[in-house]
DNA sequence: TAGATTGTTAATCGATTAACAATC
DNA sequence: TAGATTGTTAATCGATTAACAATC
């Protein structure tokens, strides 16, 4: 299995998308079709689809059911992830509430709060629970995968007391640069790089 | 002005975390370390900073206050755009209250929402209004960008309305791809997508 | 001075597009 | 049959990396 990049991940996610919602209707569809819907190159969507091991029909395109499973395989939908959340503000609370995160593999345990009216608490079913019992919980149920929502100005300090407790990867939804040992890895949620990314090819 | 990628730009917007944040506390900084914190090349970093039109200094490297304002400039963080948010449940509730947005140039002026129990509540200091007031606000006062934050399965639907109200910018959180006329731009905020590209890139 | 670090060129690598034969 | 659409090759385009002279 060929490594497949992070653009070609981006894309088969949305192929996914129109699949699960825009083309729920039908049966089959074309990769002008699809191509067309995301501004896309229609070579590039038959490449990244071949990619997935799906082979199209002539004159009718794909069946909608079969590309469908072959990019949950390729993505790997099935193989659930387990991640506790830091941070149980607004965003913190939003993610856990994120209607379809379980249905691409997501699945959060509990969030982690220093604030002590919302330990305790529970979220969507999930336990709110106080940071400092995160290195327990990692040892215990071996889980290292976070998401970081907290507030920026704390971000670094949670960070350094995370892979203290053995974390090794962070999903990063505050607008920092953490600081980390080459063992961890940092996926940047950069929000505000899309809006700027918008607004760069917008004009009013 | 030379177009500039969207790679380019994410990777600017990164620096300017490492400005605010990561290195607040030093006066100058080396192509060397931004590489380093963020896993590039050194090369690319001199070559994406030249692009902001700031000269460094032979064993200085960059000044931080110098850089920190040109990638400002050259983002447009002062241009601030003005936003409407469609949804006011916890994804858009989170994004209202985002913190650092309107240092970015993003205004959020007001929410919309169908549920009647939300409808006149406030927000961070935002309305929520009714979504059939979208038509008339948007031509009141000429913003056209909304940011769509509702449940998936309605986004389709909503987004039609929004269209026919006059709305030209989609900035879209929901897992969803959107059929819209070719004079209206739909980006594609794709968490889902992010989870996938960590997942296939960690072992644990 | 020696070392650090820039700015930039040329080389490489990877991703996208164009084109088209095959065929349902 | 004619038209639609795939699968794939070769060509193009763009982005990244390596290398190094310049110089503080």
């Amino acid at each position: 299995m060929t490594a497949i990049s992070n653009k070609i991940i981006n894309r088969l996610t949305l192929y996914h998308c129109i699949l699960k919602y825009t083309a729920k209707d039908q049966t089959n569809i074309s990769s002008f079709e699809i191509a067309d819907l995301l501004n896309l190159n229609d070579s590039l969507v038959r490449k990244d689809i071949a990619l997935c091991g799906v082979l199209g029909h002539k004159k009718q395109g794909y069946f909608i059911d079969d590309l469908k499973k072959a990019i949950e395989q390729k993505l790997g939908f099935t193989e659930h992830k387990e991640v506790f959340v830091i941070g149980a503000g607004n965003l913190g609370t939003a993610l856990v509430k994120y209607a379809d995160f379980k249905d691409y593999g997501i699945d959060i345990l509990a969030l982690f709060d220093n604030n002590v009216d919302k330990i305790g608490q529970e979220v969507n079913g999930k336990r709110v629970l106080a940071l400092k019992k995160l290195e327990d919980l990692v040892a215990r149920i071996n889980v290292k995968n976070v998401i970081l929502a907290v507030p920026p100005q704390v971000a670094q300090e949670v960070t350094d007391y995370a892979v203290k407790c053995g974390v090794r990867f962070i999903w990063n939804f505050t607008p920092t640069v953490l600081k980390v040992p080459k063992s961890v890895t940092v996926y940047y949620e950069n929000i505000v790089s899309s809006f700027m990314q918008m607004r760069n090819s917008t004009i009013s």
